[in-house]
DNA sequence: TTAATGTCTCTAGCAACTATAGCTTCAAGG
DNA sequence: CCTTGAAGCTATAGTTGCTAGAGACATTAA
């Protein structure tokens, strides 16, 4: 049985982070010793390595959730976790797109600036200025994290 | 002089989003009319163009903040915003090079998976142990929008 | 035994909005 | 002139995924 801080380290997940965990349902309820601390079991790491593999990899804790409960009913068609994955997929090559899109103008706003005053400023003229722009980069859809 | 709605729909930025941006201070409060509605200059929608256009190539407000209080100052050299803007460029080719071995490896999930139960299912399995991974794609930095 | 560390709960804060509620003001039609 | 509906107002709370504090209790090593 580990408690919440060598759980913590040997996931390399924060202590707070383990009990937001818990409060909003993604981790049980730990059992508690004598002293009212949370005891961990091997079985509760690896649901943690779990959890901080798929953050890692760009899923929402909404998309976590679904994945754990599937991963919980092993007898169950993969499908809806492969879809899951797929829709994943599909989020990080549209963000992939558009990222690219905005290096793309970020280093050309950088390159076109000879360095003097404010007022010749390509970086400041191009940011006023979306018609000089070589590409669509405009917000699309939604932005988490990742 | 425009209304708040026209404003926006004029810059593509919605009318809450207006208001917060007056809140935060990053555009000047509105004059009003004598029904205490905020009124806008075309001045006032020029800022807000270079606000939205800035947030689109992924700066934050608190980058926005400091690009506008440059750009009022126009003899001054545009040294500060060109750092600004490098360290923008910076920020999205890091998070390029994430996006791209998260990309990597859900493709590697995905093709893996033969479709049969969530016991022999690849995603599951990957998720659950990062050394079935290629690349290192752990969360390094920090992970604003963009 | 005492001091240092670890853990407990609860609350608030971060970015950058978005949504809701309950009101007032405005513009157009009858 | 009056009514109706859209648009505007303020203020507050919710979103995502944590992170940071306060103040109290538990555990462990010297
Ligand atoms: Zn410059
Ligand atoms: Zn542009
Ligand atoms: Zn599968
Ligand atoms: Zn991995």
């Amino acid at each position: 049985m580990l408690t919440i801080g060598k759980l913590g380290a040997q996931a390399g997940v924060k202590v707070p982070t383990i009990r937001y965990y818990e409060q909003i349902g993604i981790l049980p309820e730990a059992e508690r010793s004598a002293g009212n601390q949370r005891l961990y079991s091997r079985k509760a790491l690896e649901r943690l390595a779990f959890i901080r593999h798929a953050r890692d990899l760009g899923f929402t804790l909404e998309a976590i959730r679904d994945l754990l409960s599937l991963s919980d009913n092993p007898d169950q068609s993969c499908a809806a976790a492969d879809a899951i994955a797929k829709a994943q997929l599909a989020e990080v090559e549209s963000r992939l797109a558009r990222l690219t899109a905005l290096k793309a103008e970020l280093e050309r706003m950088v390159v076109q600036c000879a360095g003097g005053r404010i007022a010749d400023c390509r970086v400041i003229e191009v940011l006023g200025d979306h018609s000089l722009c070589t590409t669509d980069h405009r917000h699309p859809e939604s932005e988490a994290s990742a």
